[in-house]
DNA sequence: CGATTGTAAAGTGTCAACAATTTAATGTCG
DNA sequence: CGACATTAAATTGTTGACACTTTACAATCG
């Protein structure tokens, strides 16, 4: 039984907790809007929701701080973060950095098992593109560039992505298309998936990075003409 | 007296907390060495030793967990976190990837004036790596990227760069250079400058790119010659 | 009537005690 | 003597109580 070496990986010993359990659920309450964003969070009704005491949900709300979900203001409470439109931008850039090193990864790695699948999810967001279909075409979005990152093969690069793609959805308004700009996304995709199919690194980084970096023009287009005229001071 | 706009700004108020202080001291315990890595953590040890209950020392260390410092295994206790090279691998591609990001950002909005200050730390760290001198090459060194990170004006970026620096100083064989290693690292840094001064954002990112990679390159091939011959498997 | 001060309520911060689990040590059987 | 079951110690997990701070409210004074 004990003979062989590393077969079965005993990782079932507990591999989660109570803290780590509310810091999950508590996550998605902030992501799906069941916790309004700016406002505050209440240490004994949420323990009290959960039917546990408070200690377990301070831990979890510790852990949801470091990543960036809640500020924690000493003495005063924890509040569901809220991104100003600077921070979204700053937010943008580092996500196409290393959205554009993911590509570059892959172009270099790959050996084309992962360009079919690719292909085939460009196919399908053509035709929702086509269809003006957004509600279909948000999801596949959102699965190609997270299989461009998890292909890549860097852990860290994956875990630091999503973290930052997961702080993103704190921003309601980002992730809205409009009219064409589907079709115009989608081209975008198809230029960074004939780069990897080529292999060719650099230029997977480029279109990586600049696609992007366009959607963060779009987004701070539309911002511009969402804002108010300006936020009057005393 | 309360007809200046946002003059004070009266953020004095206990923008501080005993597990933020914990969380500090027992983050410098660990990178300063006083903590050994991979070892555990105890929780009423540690207590006792700051002279308060477990309470604030359970949140800090979920606070560090979430920034890569130490590990929570449930029901077993907290343990400082050892990276292994392939994990170190991959920090440095990522950090290479930020870094690059962050030399692009600065070679596109500076205005010269930080390249002054460049060239002064370049011309000190030519000094010292002329004379052999690693313990004062080190912090220039450290100075120089971080300045770099800092002046691209990405407060996200910033704080993801630091916090993988941060990570890496968990790997304690990483930092040694030795021979002319130190001029050749430097003559890479004067090619970041000079790309910086000339405003070229493209060659800006490409050579600090490089530079760390050659920089990853140069710790693998040290780890190699370290490394035992093989882990022998059961 | 508006500004200020004082007071009560609500909420966060910290602790010490208890429960549950893991680890180490001990004893027992084959 | 070694493997296994048993027990004791150490450590983590969770809780409820209490102290402290902030906030909201009410009363007072100019």
């Amino acid at each position: 039984m004990s003979s062989s070496s590393a077969a079965h990986d005993v990782s079932f010993l507990r591999l989660t907790s109570l803290p780590m359990l509310l810091e999950r659920e508590i996550e998605s309450m902030i992501l799906d809007g069941r916790l309004s964003i700016g406002g505050r969070i209440n240490e004994n009704q949420l323990a009290a929701t959960f039917g546990v005491s408070r200690g377990p949900v301070r831990e979890a709300l510790r852990s949801l701080e470091a990543l960036g979900l809640v500020e924690l203001l000493p003495n005063r409470g924890v509040f569901i973060r809220s991104l100003d439109i600077s921070q979204v931008v700053e937010m943008y850039g580092v996500r196409a950095a290393l959205f554009g090193y993911a590509a570059q990864l892959l172009a270099s790695r790959t050996e084309a098992g992962e360009v079919d699948r690719l292909r085939a999810m460009l196919d399908e967001m053509t035709e929702a593109a086509r269809a003006h279909d957004f509600d279909r075409y948000y999801p596949l979005n959102f699965a190609f560039h997270d299989f461009i990152v998890e292909q890549a093969g860097n852990g860290v690069l994956t875990a630091q992505y999503r973290g930052l793609v997961k702080q993103l959805r704190l921003y309601r308004a980002g992730n809205l298309m409009t009219g064409n700009t589907l079709e115009l996304s989608n081209e975008e995709h198809a230029r960074i998936v004939e780069a990897i199919a080529r292999r060719d690194a650099a230029t997977a980084y480029q279109t990586s990075f600049d696609h992007v970096e366009r959607g963060k023009e779009r987004l701070l287009a539309r911002s511009m003409s969402t804002a108010r005229p300006e936020e009057r001071r005393a």
